[in-house]
DNA sequence: GCTTGACCTCAAGTTGACTTGAAGTGGCAG
DNA sequence: CTGCCACTTCAAGTCAACTTGAGGTCAAGC
């Protein structure tokens, strides 16, 4: 079993067809020829996959996403540039673990009005200031590729 | 200083005015009266802007949030809702911690080839199976406000 | 009392990430 | 040899979360 059937990456990894046909005319993934007209995909895919999962994930755009990961599949960036992306996933950790306290603070905390608890206070006050991630306006210039016409 | 100006809250919260109409639209914050035409808002609303942020940072969307923090913007759920979606969170950090330590090791591992390394190997196995959060085809039938007509 | 500037409404546009639909193709089971 | 059915292409549609634009309002400062 070398290479497979796009049916069998869409049911071994859950993405649909469609996506993954999305996936490759953005050049995230790529097919290494065709059964008929069925595209065939080198088992290297399922990682490249997963990797791509781990991403979308964090966060990132599928554009940010083919950035971290060549053109190839393996992450292929500059060191600064890698821990840089790392360090923003960890601010994004932290936010994450204070949203997840708050959620269990006010799961179990009893206080009259969660105002009033000091502990409540504190996990929201842990976030802040560095927002923006998913929403900002700053202007992508990633767009470019894809532009069917 | 008892009630805001919209423009102040967006001033203080970085969030553009055309947003905080579009999430008094969609029943996420409530003004409590005006000037004017210029909506006010209780100083409420910058605790309840944390906590969407802090929503969307997780990659909640707007109805999800919604649904987490009653219309009057404290979490009002049941106990066990709410541990489910920090359970949710907590898997959505183990996927990060992850991510975060794939592209560090990558950084810093100079193997040949990554797949040859056990220790990449290892850490994208962590991650798997529990896919989808925000590109799911599941069918949302958090839809149904908002929609105007 | 007039201007100004920040807000207002409402409709329409944008972007990313896909999905859907129509019309076609081709390997394989029977 | 004939269907079938999962794929193919390409264009167009969808959805969330906003932003933009046109045309309007109003409290405050000069």
């Amino acid at each position: 079993m070398k290479v497979l059937d796009i049916g069998e990456v869409a049911a071994q990894s859950g993405i649909s067809p469609s996506a993954l046909r999305y996936y490759e005319e953005a050049g995230l993934i790529s097919s290494i020829s065709r059964h008929g007209l069925r595209r065939q995909f080198p088992p290297e895919v399922m990682l490249q996959l997963k990797l791509i999962s781990m991403g979308k994930m964090a966060g990132f755009s599928l554009a940010e996403i083919s950035g971290m990961f060549g053109r190839n599949g393996m992450p292929d960036l500059p060191r600064d540039v890698l821990h840089q992306k790392a360090d923003e996933i960890d601010r994004q950790i932290h936010e994450l673990t204070a949203l997840r306290d708050t959620l269990r603070h006010v799961a179990d905390c009893r206080a009259p009005s969660h105002m009033e608890c000091p502990a409540f206070r504190r996990l929201v006050d842990v976030a802040g200031r560095h927002g923006k991630r998913r929403g900002n306006a700053e202007k992508s210039k990633a767009r470019g590729n894809l532009s069917r016409s």
